[in-house]
DNA sequence: CTACAGTGCTTGTATGTACAAGCACGAGGT
DNA sequence: ACCTCGTGCTTGTACATACAAGCACTGTAG
């Protein structure tokens, strides 16, 4: 049949609309959450329309987490909606840069340790084996705003230490070395070790927002890192939703 | 041809396979930000694939901002991205429950305040107008892990001051008196005062993670609320890429 | 030299078809 | 009573094809 392109002018596609009208449905409390909404075929037969148009709008809607899509069972309306936000943390350079402020990266140190119990766990090496360490401290416009500890996996990137962090950050580095394709963030309030309030030129009781980072390159840990920000000078933001 | 189906136990589909091939060439740096990559048609001849699979592929990975797509001129690599990873906050009451622990909610104070200037700003209602306060703490296990100080717009939510929130938490209410369409958030560490502290059952220097939550429905905004959570007792996780 | 239509590329959408994979249920055997 | 296998539904992926819409360039007409 192919009857594509008998749409007007402003018209929007075919799964937007689609969309629109499950996003409807359940807004208006029709399809509350945990419902089960008609299958592709009872779609397709309802609305007309081909059965990938309908997968598609599913597909998006399901991705966004909207709805829950299960194999041989069906589709369901997600019930997290009312309460899932999404934040979003960038990288740190890019994120000042953006601000049109200036950004500058300061290596405070860098060697090689054995690995430490905990240290072993967390990047997946023998206990004692060497791990490469640094500290880079990030200044925006000169002053520091994040104190950036990291611990790198000599197997995948053996040549770490010999890189000029101020020119390219380990973050940028590491990316280009091993490839990620997992990583895992943890977030938390905590309060600085002396030595690292001292880096940060804060006092010993300012609260700071601790970002933990794990990257993975398969089933290997390439780094993890430990990013300190100063509570009162940064924070995390996100908006979501027609975005005014 | 119809060749589907010759794939082995654990390969991942092709279009999948396709992501990850875009996602290692950006990440090595062959391909840098703003560079054109290869026209749907050319990665068809050079893969072997069919156009659609192709399509499906650059068109999640620009639905994730990793690629920039312009109809009649071609797809590029999206600058930023190199770092952004998203967390997901969930309501508190689904999460303790989900980890199979016991959540309460007290009410310490539930009263009717006049709007200060900043909460006028805050709520977008008139200075000295009548708003909601609410102060409710969330416990884990009898473990107090939350403290939510919210403020509601009364024009939403007349009835706001008469529920009981031990039995259905001031969220849940809300999203279903008035569902939201936009929020807002920001994420930051800071020290609880005295009083707040009491509450947590906490000492006054312990950090603190704070997420400040503001709902829109519409143009009108519905709730605001600040949600304290001691920094040792909970953190915000995440996890992306391949799920291990 | 300039304005404009044409051409060839790009991505965007839509359809029809095919088979794989997962789940629930019931019929049948043990 | 219990186990097992088949059947019919569901979603998941992949393909081939078609046309629309947008952009840049080129050649031609003025």
């Amino acid at each position: 049949m192919s009857d594509v392109g008998e749409r007007q002018g402003g018209t929007p596609p075919h799964y937007a609309m689609v969309k629109q009208m499950i996003l409807g449905r359940i807004g208006s409390g029709e399809w509350p959450a945990r419902h089960r909404i008609p299958s592709e075929n009872e779609l397709v037969a309802a609305l007309g329309l081909s059965r990938m148009t309908i997968n598609r709008a599913l597909r998006e809607l399901a991705a966004d987490g909207v709805l829950l899509r299960i194999q041989g069972l069906g589709t369901f309306v997600a019930e997290g909606k009312s309460q899932t936000a999404v934040f979003k943390v960038r990288n740190i350079a890019d994120e000042i840069r953006e601000r049109g402020h200036a950004h500058a990266a300061q290596t405070v140190m860098k060697d090689e340790v054995k690995a430490t119990p905990e240290l072993a766990d967390e990047l997946g090496v023998e206990l004692g084996a060497p791990v490469f360490h640094s500290l880079v401290i990030h200044l925006e416009n000169d002053i520091p705003v994040q104190l950036e500890d990291r611990h790198v996996n000599p197997a995948l990137a053996p040549d770490y230490l010999a890189q000029d962090f101020s020119a390219q950050t380990p973050n940028s580095y590491l990316s280009a070395v091993a490839p990620w394709t997992t990583v895992e963030h943890t977030v938390e309030a905590v309060l600085p070790a002396p030595w690292e309030a001292r880096l940060l030129a804060i006092a010993r009781g300012d609260p700071c927002l601790l970002i933990r980072r794990r990257t993975f390159s398969g089933e290997r840990v390439v780094t993890s890192v430990r990013l300190l920000m100063p509570g009162g000078r940064s924070r995390i933001e996100s908006r979501q939703g027609a975005g005014s």
